[in-house]
DNA sequence: ATTAGCACTCAACTAAATAGAGTGCTAACA
DNA sequence: TGTTAGCACTCTATTTAGTTGAGTGCTAAT
C-alpha cells in the first residue's frame, strides 16, 4: 500500500486537528474539517489504511486517531521544505538592547517562551577552537596576583592568585612579557608540555605562577564543563494535559531543571558537524531521557569566530511546530547577526 | 479563654499529626496519639475552644482539623526556641571542594533541597558598602582597552571599551595611575561628581574612558540587579497534594522560575539589618505573591568583609520545621565559617 | 471536669445506568 | 470499482444513587 495524495490530505488533516485540540479525531470530523468532501464512511477506510502504514494509531478501540511518531516526522519533513523560504525576509530587531551576553540570552530565552507557549532553553555559546589573545598579571595586595586571561571572541577570565613571596613590579612586568611573548595567539594544542617547561625555566624561582597561570589558560580556553544553559517557560507544561500529571511534571520540570541532560543535548547538537539547520527530535527520537512524550526542536547559532549556541523548544509532540520553526529561525538570524554589526 | 498547658499539648498533637499525614486530623486520633488520656469527647471540647481561639480550622463541617497560620505561627516560635543551642555542635564538612563560588552555591541549593525534600534557593552574596581596591587598564586590541575592577571581597569585573583613537603603552600607564589613585578605597558614595569632574580635566581628551570606565565601577560596586540566585528541587512540590494542583504548582513554578519575587524577597531579608537568625514565613506572612500556600524559611548569611546572602527553603506550611530550621543552621554555618578557614 | 452515647453531617467511594463518540462491516449505489 | 448510508458494536466518560465511615456537637450521666 501507498501513501498517495489523499491519504496525506487526510493525515495532514487529522495532525493539525490533534494540534489544536489534543483530542483524538474521528472520521466525522475530518470529513467536515477538509474540502475533500468525502463521507466519514471513507474517511474511515483510509484512516483504517493509514493505521496500518504506522502513520496513526488509536488510544483504544472506540476513540478517534492520533498521529504516531511517524506521522508526526512526516508531517514535520514536509512542512520544513515549505517554510525554509518564507523566515528568510522577517529579520525585525527582536533584541533591544545589546546588554551583557548572559542577560541577553536569558532574555531571549524568555522570549522565545513567551512566544510559543512551550518551555524554551538557550545554551550560552561554546567556544571552540579558540586561542588566547591576551594575559595580563597584575598585584592587587600584597600576596594577591590577579591574573586576566583573554580569549577570541573576548571571554575573560578572571583567576586569584596567591603567592608566598612578594613579587616586585619589575619581576611582574617580566612574567607579563614571558607569558604574552609565549602564549598569544597560541589554541589549547599547541601549548604543550615542552613550551610549558621552558617557560618555567626562563621563569626561574617564579615557575609556581607560570604553571597556575597555566592552569587558567587552559580552564578559560576550554570552558566545557560550565555550559551555561538558560531555560525559560516552565510552566508551560501544564498547559498540555498529556505533560502535565504529576509523574510526567515532575520528571519534566527536573530534567529542565537540572540541565545536565539538557547539556548534553546540546553537546551532541554542536558536535554534529554537518548540522547547520534546524533540527526536530519527536517523541522517542528525542536523546534526552524524560522527555520521550515531547518533542524537542532545536537549532544552532554560530557567533563570530566560531562560537557556536543552540537554543530549542520543548513542548508537546502536539507541538504547533510551524510556529515553533519560525520562531527558532527568527531568533537564530538574530543571534547570527549580533556579532556582525 | 486562655491557651493553658492542655490546650498547647492538643494543638502541638495536631500539628504534629498533620505534618506527617496533610490529612485533617480528628479528636479519636488525638485521644489515643498523646500520653494525655484524655476521651476523644474530652479533645472534641477542646478543639472546638482552640477553634474558637484560632489556632485550628475545619475545612469542612464534619472533618476533623488542620492547624491555621496563627496555629503554625504559636508552634514555630516555641520550636525555634528549643532547637537554638541543638545545632550548636553539629558543623560537618560537607562541602567538598571549594570551587568556585557559583559551583559552591549551586552545590549547596541541591544539597538543601536533597536533605529536606522541599524547594531551596541559595542567594549569591551582595557585596554592601564595598571599596574600590584596584583599577587595571590594558590593551587588548588596536581599539579595545580591557578595564579590570576589583571590589573588596575580591569581586572583579570586566568591560570592554572601545576607543577611537589608538593609546599609546603611557597614555595608558598614565590613566592607571590617574584612576587607581584617585578611586582607590572609596565607596559608591563617595565617589561625587567633584571628584569626577576632576579627574575628567586631569584625563584630557582622554576624558571619555575615565567616563566610562567611573560606570564600569558603579556597576561593579552596586551589583544589586544581576543577583544571582540558584534554585533546586522544584519537583519537590509535587510531593506536596496541596501545592500540586495544575493551577498552583503552574503559579508556583513560575514564580521560582522567574526568581524576580524570590529577588525581592532576599533584598527585604538582607535590608533588615537585625535579622541575624532564623526567619519564617508562614502562608499570609510571606512576603512573596504566589507563595501564599506556602512556608518559607530563611537564613542570612554572612561571609568576610560584609558580603551576606540569603539561604531559603519554601515547601507546604506542613513543613517539617524542625528539619528545615536545622538544616538551614547547618549551612548557614557552613558558609559563615567558610572564609575564616 | 470528664466521658459515654447518640443523632447528624458530609466527603469519599462504589456500582450501576446512560450517553455519546467512534469504529468496522455490509450492502447498495453511481 | 470507489463511495456511501446504515447498523450493530465497543468503550470511555459522565451521571446518579446508594453506602460507608470519620468526625462533630450536644446532652445526660458519672
Amino acid at each position: 500500500m501507498q501513501l498517495d495524495e489523499r491519504k496525506y490530505k487526510i493525515l495532514q488533516a487529522i495532525i493539525r486537528n490533534y494540534l489544536e485540540t489534543g483530542e483524538p479525531v474521528g472520521s466525522r470530523t475530518i470529513s467536515k474539517y477538509t474540502d475533500l468532501n468525502l463521507s466519514s464512511a471513507t474517511i474511515r477506510n483510509e484512516m483504517a489504511d493509514l493505521e496500518e502504514l504506522g502513520y496513526i494509531l488509536q488510544p483504544h478501540t472506540s476513540a478517534g486517531r492520533i498521529p504516531s511518531d511517524k506521522g508526526y516526522r512526516l508531517y514535520v519533513d514536509k512542512m520544513m521544505e515549505e517554510k525554509e523560504r518564507e523566515v528568510e525576509e522577517m529579520k525585525e530587531n527582536l533584541l533591544e538592547k545589546e546588554g551583557k551576553m548572559d542577560h541577553l540570552l536569558k532574555q531571549a530565552a524568555k522570549m522565545l517562551a513567551a512566544n510559543t507557549e512551550y518551555a524554551a532553553m538557550v545554551s550560552a555559546p561554546q567556544y571552540h577552537h579558540n586561542k588566547l589573545k591576551f594575559i595580563q598579571l597584575s598585584r592587587v595586595d600584597a600576596n594577591q596576583i590577579l591574573a586576566v586571561i583573554v580569549v577570541e571572541g573576548n571571554v575573560i577570565k578572571n583567576t586569584m592568585l596567591t603567592v608566598e613571596e612578594e613579587l616586585s613590579d619589575e619581576t611582574l612586568l617580566k612574567l607579563n612579557i614571558l607569558l604574552n611573548t609565549h602564549l598569544n595567539g597560541l589554541s589549547l594544542e599547541e601549548i604543550n608540555l615542552g613550551l610549558i617547561s621552558a617557560m618555567k625555566q626562563q621563569a626561574g624561582i617564579h615557575s609556581v605562577i607560570v604553571a597556575d597561570v597555566i592552569d587558567a589558560v587552559a580552564e578559560a580556553i576550554r570552558a566545557d564543563e560550565d555550559l551555561e544553559i538558560y531555560t525559560s517557560g516552565t510552566k508551560n507544561f501544564f498547559k498540555y494535559p498529556e505533560l502535565a500529571d504529576h509523574e510526567r511534571a515532575s520528571e519534566l520540570i527536573t530534567t529542565f531543571e537540572e540541565k545536565q541532560l539538557l547539556s548534553e543535548l546540546v553537546q551532541d547538537n554542536l558536535a554534529d558537524e554537518n548540522n547547520t539547520g534546524i533540527q526536530v527530535y519527536i517523541g522517542n527520537e528525542t536523546p534526552v531521557q524524560g522527555m520521550r512524550d515531547c518533542s524537542i526542536v532545536t537549532a544552532t547559532y554560530e557567533l563570530d569566530e566560531g562560537m557556536k549556541g543552540t537554543i530549542g523548544i520543548i513542548g508537546p509532540k502536539r507541538m504547533d511546530y510551524e510556529k515553533v520553526v519560525k520562531n527558532l529561525k527568527l531568533l537564530k538570524n538574530q543571534l547570527d547577526d549580533l556579532y556582525k554589526k
